[in-house]
DNA sequence: TTGATTAGTTCCGAAGTTCCGAACTAAGGA
DNA sequence: TCCTTAGTTCGGAACTTCGGAACTAATCAA
């Protein structure tokens, strides 16, 4: 297994972020990250709504996630523990996590209601 | 040719926002709609820095643009008038827009920096 | 040690997407 | 009517994504 690659700030790419969250499921699986801080095992977000994602597309999910800059990894023991760049992010392209998290979150509400939840 | 589909406001997702701004090459070509106000031929756009985009990527771009809900095309004789739908999406996804477009920017004065120019 | 277990990665074939040239359509002249 | 301009559709090649099977790496128990 080769040591896992992390883009320094500065190579970090608008396009290689939106091509991430353009994704759902990956912006669900950073959302979480997002929200617990920082450290999560891949496999604690394999579940995905009423369907499990297989282990090996989480670990591409993962891969495209953490090459876009949006969060770190790091082997810890047996499991990985994720955190997001957030701040990293932040700096480097001001409100741009923000507004794309929020879109999100408000069209979900927004499917939410129309479907009477 | 079949007509045009333009999604209602409501429809559209941020997924497919972020999946057509996440090729740079449509994110320049939204970019120029976007602050040529409103209207602007494809044919127009075809030149990309120094290489030019086929008539039938152009088109294809277009479409995906179009069905994400960023623009909103419509033929005037024998031209393709297009406009960029940014107040709706605004209203619906606030600050989303200027936050992609923004990053881009800021990525491409950054680069020019590091190359000198 | 060694063997079992857990967590994640890599490989690779199938399915899906994107690219772009060629052929087409549609509108507006001459 | 035929020509030109502007854009769309078709279809095959190139690329990407998905997911099962096989693998690696760390940990623990005997």
């Amino acid at each position: 297994m080769r040591p896992l690659f992390h883009p320094a700030i500065e190579d970090i790419q608008p396009q290689a972020i939106l091509h991430a969250l353009s994704d759902p499921r990956r912006a669900v699986i950073f959302a979480r990250i997002r929200s617990a801080g920082c450290v999560e095992a891949c496999s604690a977000l394999s579940a995905m709504g009423d369907r499990i994602i297989p282990k090996s597309s989480l670990s591409s999910h993962f891969k495209v996630l953490r090459e876009a800059g949006l969060i770190h990894c790091e082997r810890h023991g047996v499991e990985m523990r994720n955190r997001s760049r957030c701040a990293e992010v932040e700096s480097r392209f001001p409100g741009l996590l923000a507004a794309i998290m929020g879109a999100y979150a408000s069209s979900i509400d927004a499917n939410a209601c129309r479907t009477g939840e």
